[in-house]
Formats: C-alpha cells, structure tokens, sequence
DNA sequence: CCTTGACTTCAAGTTCACTTGAGCTTGTAG
DNA sequence: CTACAAGCTCAAGTGAACTTGAAGTCAAGG
C-alpha cells in the first residue's frame, strides 16, 4: 500500500466526494501535497482529518466553524488528550442544547399540540425566544446549528 | 381586534418575517383572502398555522414535506386529536432517530474520539453506513434529517 | 392635496455545501 | 501507441429558505 493517496482512493476510502475534497481544500479544510504532474498525493493521516469534518459536521457545525476548530488544532501532529478535551467540552454542551431542544419538541408534541393549545400567544414551544429576530439573508442557520 | 389581520399584523405576532409568509403562500403552506385593496387578509387561525409550520422546522422538517403534512390535515377546521396522533408518533419517532445520534455522536466524542481512534477504518462513528452514497447535488441532507 | 407607511408583484440576490460541465493533461493497461 | 480512466482548473449550476430591490398601489393623517 503506497505512503500517499491519490485524491480518488481517499474519496473511496472516506466516502466523501472527489469534489467535495477539493472543495474542502479550497476553504482551507484540508491540505495536499502535488505530486510531478500537479496531482494531489494525501499522507494516510487525512483520513482522520477527513472522519473530524463528517464527525462535526453531524453534530451541526458549519464548514467555517470546522474550518476554526482545525485551525486550532495542530496541523501535522496527532492531537494530544488536551486539545481533544477543550473541543468535547464544547462540542459536548453544544449536543446537549440540541438535545434539550428536541426534548422539549417532543414534549410540546404530545402535550401541548396534542391537547390543541398551540397557539403563538400561549405557548413558547415554536417560537424559543431568539427566533424572533431576523438573521440576515440568505436561509436561516441550521435548526440548532447555533443553539 | 379586527377578525382578519393584515401580514404586517400575522408578522409581529408570529414572528415570521412578512416576506417569509409571502413565500410559504407561494410554497402553498399558507393561504390568505384579499381585500378589495388587494391586500392579504388572514384568520386568526392563521397563527397556528404558522406555529405548526415553526414547530416542524426546528424538528428539521423541509418546507416540502410541511406542506405534505398540512395537506393530508383539515384545511380550515381545527385538526382532531385523531390528526394529532398519527402527526405525533411520525413525528416523534424523527426525533427519537435525531436524539438517538447525537448521543451516539457525544459518546464518540469523549470514548473514540478521546482516546485518539477516530478513523474511517476502525471506526463507524463519523460515517454511519448511508453517508457512503452520495444523494444527488445540492447540499446534503440536513443531518439526521432523513434518518 | 400631499406625504408617509403598509401593502402589492416580480425578478434577482444570498448562504451553505457542494456538484456539474467544459476543456485540458496525466497515468496506465493492452 | 493508442485508448481511456483519472486528475487538473475554473466557471457556473443546484436546492433550500428566504431576503432585497424596483416599481407601483392604497389608506390615513395633517
């Protein structure tokens, strides 16, 4: 098995998209060295890089925010115990306010929808606050992106 | 209190940016009467509507299948509690799936994550099986959002 | 009568996370 | 040596959910 991968065998091996990879280096995600012919050769420890973005991009983070995170973390060493455990902090209470945010959903779900009373009046469960001020352009952050 | 509120009106009180209704009438989430003016003229019914279109987003549902839900409800009664129910377990088994990840993720996050393992060979935590096909263009599904 | 604010439509712009296509080069298998 | 797969760049397209802007109408106050 070679020391470094071409750009096709780390899409097959991640199962994120050739272009999606590119796309990723563009935004400073990631990093590649060229081979000769200007073809991008990937050490074998991209694949972690690459589980790091999928793994937050699931929790709800953005490309940007990821992006930060990577930033902060060291570019060519593995990680150390300390750097992973200022991200779980965070990362941690972040799922946990999503999670507080689907119970409560699914409370309203049973409870308050259920016994007809939605209403934007009485009830707060569609509408936690924040929601009521305007954003900005562009299509809203993601449901519990930026609890 | 008037008994039709104009969309500057159903704006304040739901929190939902006139332009955003405007665009969910086109979308057929909403429907307004006209005044001779040719102005939108809403039921109060009208907010909670709009609390239920709210609600079903912060669940993660798109605008697409809100409209399918609204459709399958009575349009101009209130829903039954029979409406609700099947509403309710379709709903909440989603966000049963949604929670169920992220506690997966969280777990990952200070086990697999902390002790340094995250890899897409070892490790099935940042790819959970699905994510290997692609699913056409565009941005990809909101996380766990089709689970 | 005039202004101001709330409303109308319709087209075009915005963000995010990519994908697709055009046009060209490189690497490998027969 | 010739296919043809795989890679490259760069520009433009996609879908979701809206917002913004232009150009015009309507209703109420002074």
């Amino acid at each position: 098995m070679a020391e470094l991968l071409t750009i096709g065998e780390v899409a097959r091996r991640s199962g994120v998209a050739a272009s999606a990879l590119r796309f990723y280096e563009e935004r400073g995600l990631l990093e590649s060295e060229r081979a000769g012919s200007g073809h991008r050769r990937y050490p074998r420890a991209v694949l972690r890089r690459i589980a790091f973005i999928v793994f937050a991009q699931r929790i709800g983070l953005t490309l940007a925010e990821i992006a930060t995170e990577l930033e902060r973390l060291p570019a060519h060493r593995a990680p150390t115990r300390r750097d992973w455990g200022r991200l779980s902090t965070a990362w941690s209470s972040r799922i946990d306010a999503r999670i507080a945010e689907l119970e409560r959903l699914k409370e309203g779900l049973t409870s308050c929808i259920g016994c007809g009373c939605l209403s934007l009046d009485r009830c707060q469960l569609a509408n936690p606050g924040d929601r009521l001020g305007a954003e900005g352009p562009g299509p809203r952050a993601w449901v519990g992106a930026d609890d």
